[in-house]
DNA sequence: CTCCGTATCT
DNA sequence: CAGATACGGA
């Protein structure tokens, strides 16, 4: 290890008032920086401010850390020069998700600190990074809840709602609200969700539940809800989930694989996975053509025809039923695929028989039925194969198929040997021991370098400058 | 436990 | 209505 130089103040634990560590405790920071030393005594520092710290060395590596759906970070420190020149990209993905950034570097550039702010920073700090500055970073953090929080009162005084904030029940909004911030929390959701579920089929009563969630209106979620992880799909993101689409082939489009490949920071797979379904049903258009689009043909486009609700439909697949459909029907491809002729009983209400028209495939390629268990039955799903042969495959985006209508007849296989980055950093992604207290100080516990900080990194080194100065948005 | 697909919500 | 979330199941 190397030496940390002798800037710890003796029982660094007591750097702050003991009423900031719960606070501080709680702030977990995501530190990205590609000067090791740098990344290491910041690190150390920050621990001994009591904050919980990741440490990584490349913003690539930091932004798929933040995509990850367990991440639960509330601070981003990161020096803007990342050798991948990732910085400002981790910057736009921390700012997309709500969480505070706060920008590090060697150089004292106004330029860079502006841009840093208008784009949405918290601080630009020129290191070196001191003690007394981490000391403060939980009060950012802090502002950031609290200003969200002000937002939330502010529209729940306009929606004429009961404004009921301010001692207990202040604390609980501010908790509730580090949970969007924080970010993905589906898992601790669950229990309400099975709470409503159940509520909705009258099979628990509902007591307490109701006041402080019916107080915050809609319109105040949706505002949250849109200044922190609403995505729109516009037309360019939605070429991304297709270009993925097309390269990962009918059959294998899983969100997971399409978020891998889209590369794009702050999108969640469960993002994904929403417009998967869109498209898949066809309930998708670009936001220029919303409008006009509303009572548009409704396709045959759900798995179900009108008599019956038969839904079979291969995993991971990507079929197509609107119009457009026809266009790709008459493709040279469209039409090889070798097709059987099947009947299946199904336990209808009536207990007829039912037939569906399918090509071959492996029986372990279908998905399921679907739709609700006692509703299973059905008739044919459609007069279009569901199941296009092998090599071809069906397209959403019409402009993307015409304009790569040749390429496409080569199949949809596309350059699979070709690495991702992100799965070149997947690669690189290096988690050191817990246990560096060798480079630690004494100190009360000798513990604070410890369980909380993990280091993802490999070595490197820049030397930074000697005088700190921070740029702060305003 | 993770991930998927579908239903449902906002 | 688009996008988010709930939830059962693989």
């Amino acid at each position: 290890m190397f030496e940390l130089g002798g800037f710890w103040p003796n029982g660094g634990g007591n750097t702050s008032s003991a009423s900031c560590h719960t606070v501080q405790r709680e702030v977990h920071v995501l530190l990205v920086d590609h000067d090791f030393e740098c990344l290491i005594s910041t690190a150390k520092m920050l621990e001994l401010c009591l904050y919980k710290v990741t440490c990584v060395e490349l913003a690539s590596t930091a932004s798929k850390m933040l995509s990850s759906e367990k991440s639960n970070f509330n601070l981003v420190m990161a020096n803007i020069n990342s050798p991948d020149m990732h910085g400002y990209k981790l910057l736009q993905q921390a700012v997309n998700m709500g969480i505070p950034v706060i920008l590090l570097s060697v150089e004292d550039n106004e330029f860079l600190a502006t841009g840093a702010l208008e784009n949405g920073a918290l601080l630009y700090i020129k290191k070196p990074v001191t003690l007394d500055i981490l000391k403060c970073l939980w009060q950012h953090v802090e502002r950031e809840k609290m200003s969200i929080h002000k937002e939330k009162g502010r529209l729940m005084g306009m929606t004429g709602a009961n404004n009921n904030m301010g001692g207990i029940e202040f604390r609980g909004e501010v908790e509730e609200e580090n949970n969007i911030v924080g970010s993905n929390n589906m898992k601790d959701n669950k229990h309400k969700g099975k709470r409503n579920i159940l509520e909705r089929k009258g099979l628990i009563e509902d007591e307490e539940c109701e006041p402080e969630h019916q107080i915050i209106d809609n319109k105040v979620r949706k505002r949250l809800c849109t200044r922190r992880v609403y995505t729109e799909w516009t037309r360019e993101l939605h070429g991304k989930f297709m270009d993925a689409v097309r390269q990962l082939g009918d059959g294998r489009c899983f969100p997971k694989e399409i978020l891998k490949r889209m590369k794009v920071p702050g999108l969640t797979r469960m993002q994904v996975a929403s417009h998967l379904q869109k498209c898949r049903n066809d309930n998708w258009r670009p936001p220029e053509e919303r409008k006009y689009q509303q009572n548009i043909v409704p396709t045959a486009s759900s798995d179900a025809d009108s008599s019956g609700q038969i839904k079979l439909r291969r995993f991971g697949s990507m079929p197509c039923q609107n119009n457009n459909s026809l266009l790709f029907q008459e493709h040279p491809k469209a039409s090889e695929g070798s097709r059987i002729h099947f009947e299946k009983d199904i336990p209808n209400d009536g207990g007829q028989t039912i037939t569906i028209n399918a090509p071959i495939m492996n029986s372990n390629q279908l998905y399921h039925e679907s739709g609700p268990s006692n509703v299973r039955s059905g008739s044919n799903p459609s007069s279009y194969p569901r199941y296009p042969s092998d090599g071809f495959f069906n397209f959403l985006d019409m402009d993307y198929f015409i304009q790569n209508c040749s390429s496409m007849q080569q199949g949809s296989a596309m350059d699979m040997n070709q690495k991702t980055s992100l799965e070149a950093i997947h690669d690189s992604d290096q988690v050191y021991p817990d246990q560096q207290n060798s480079a630690m100080p004494n100190s009360d516990s000798g513990s604070h370098w410890s369980s909380e900080t993990s280091i993802f990194a490999s070595n490197s080194s820049e030397t930074g400058g000697q005088e700190t100065k921070i740029t702060s948005r305003v």
